[in-house]
DNA sequence: CTATTATAGTTCGAGTCTGGGACTATGTGA
DNA sequence: TCACATAGTCCCAGACTCGAACTATAATAG
């Protein structure tokens, strides 16, 4: 039997395997093109755009880092720059037809993910499960 | 109110949360030249020395990315490579007493996060977390 | 109204991470 | 003995990352 295993790194082997399943569904969808880094700052686009400093924040990485992901995905036909009505600094990032195409793919598969977990663990533990997890975004979540 | 989050989204935020903080625990402590990818690698060495190939599945990287992980930390010497009596072909990369010193102020502070979640969930809550989590490593984890 | 300060975003530069492909050396099996 | 598999390395190119310095616009103080 395996040492115990910090409750946060069982969260991050199960995440991770949810992760990679959900990119490997979008890249048979067709998508061969984005990458981990993109898709993770592209989850952070609100509909009607977001501006680069606050996908920055809510990826956690820098700023320059967020201006060289969006330069790419802006290449690829992911991503418009538009300016921002209410600031002549700003500039609002927007998806693209070809980045909402992705969307009923990874949620499709985050769907058939949560449908195994709730077939493995059982539909009462499951729900006690996302509860717990809610309630720790609390402590843990800097956008909570 | 948000939309819902896929459950594995809420484990992310929950473990990335406490991995930035055990990082920063390490880093405060002194071991300014580690960094994440080195740290995953390091995670699956075992006591008496483990073999790249087999560290490059546990970190789920390639074996040339391993190398290069491997070789960098050898540099900052975290890290010794040594032959394997049993295949001439192998080495055994092998912890060395810095990255040893290393395991204490990572443990402390998981232990730190463990114990806050847990007074933020109550304890019987947290033992249900805990338990559904190491079910789902029957069907998540690779290595389980 | 102007001067100062703050903010949004970009560019530059350097180091790290990553894996495809090809290679050497050693082990395994027919 | 020979074919094949495995462990690890090297080369290479591209992606990721951020500190620092910069431009342009906004907000604030006097």
């Amino acid at each position: 039997m395996a040492r115990e295993l910090p409750t946060s790194l069982l969260m991050f082997i199960a995440s991770r395997t949810a992760s990679n399943r959900v990119f490997e569904a979008v890249r048979a969808a067709g998508f061969h093109d984005v990458t981990v880094a993109q898709a993770r700052l592209l989850m952070g686009i609100d509909p009607d755009g977001t501006r680069l400093s606050v996908l920055a924040a809510r990826a956690q990485v820098a700023k320059q880092t967020a201006t060289a992901l969006v330069d790419r995905l802006e290449r690829t036909g992911y991503v418009e720059r538009v300016a921002d009505p209410l600031d002549g600094r700003a500039r609002l990032v927007r998806m693209t037809p070809r980045a909402l195409a992705i969307l009923p793919h990874a949620r499709d598969e985050e769907e058939r993910i949560e449908q195994e977990w709730r077939d493995h663990l059982g539909a009462d533990r499951m729900t006690l499960l996302r509860g717990a997890l809610e309630d720790l975004r609390e402590i843990t979540d800097p956008y909570a």
